[in-house]
DNA sequence: ACCGTAATCAACCTATCTGTTTATCAACTA
DNA sequence: TAGTTGATAAACAGATAGGTTGATTACGGT
């Protein structure tokens, strides 16, 4: 039951796909229906409906409930999760990366 | 042919799996072979490498190649451009939240 | 009560992912 | 050159993703 790491697998499997990436932009400007968020799209409503589904269990979306209406939020938390597991690897990359460069010019000057 | 589009599927694809986010976790603290990169897993070392390949197509680490080995290294910059991309929408959906704030608490205010 | 509408469920099809095992390629070493 | 080692290719099996259509649930309006 490794939690933290599912929750991971499903949001950066719901972000894999362009239609879902593309109800997050959509969303990012304020709630809307499903409804609403199908209709640009060519593909069929139920289809829209099971992307919304999948956002929603890697917790990127949140769902209330207004009558026969089930208005879709942003859940920006979620967002930063990502965002702040990305970065941790990122940033211990780029420092060494620069610690590399360090060595290397080190290196250039001893020579000269 | 959505090539900005195609490249977030994989890259976000790329990192939807747990193996493949353990690679980058230690690709971050430097460079690794792939007998290296294997060696703590129970899958197989054909498994890992096509887990690689899956990587580089993705843009999230590059290759060299030194004598029979080819050691893979990780390329921050894609990783940059998975937070920027989130980012983007996260941010304006905070903005939309701190907004939605402000008018409720005008609200209450006349209220009082 | 009845009808329309928002949304989902269920069954099905196809394509892709992820692992396996076996075989092959390419480079180093004695 | 023969053998070893790093890495990949190819073919297969099982699971899952993502689309369709048709039926169903649940709420609202008249």
């Amino acid at each position: 039951m490794n939690e933290s790491e599912d929750r991971l697998d499903r949001a950066f499997l719901a972000l894999a796909d362009p239609v879902r990436r593309s109800l997050i932009a959509r969303l990012s400007r304020g709630e809307a229906t499903v409804n609403e968020l199908a209709e640009p799209f060519v593909i069929s409503k139920q289809a829209v409906s099971r992307h919304i589904q999948v956002l929603e269990a890697a917790g990127l979306i949140t769902r209330t409930r207004d009558g026969q209406r089930r208005p879709c939020h942003l859940a920006p938390a979620a967002l930063e999760s990502l965002t702040a597991w990305i970065d941790t690897y990122r940033l211990i990359a780029e420092r060494q990366y620069r610690r590399l460069d360090t060595v290397l010019n080190t290196m250039k000057e001893k020579e000269s």
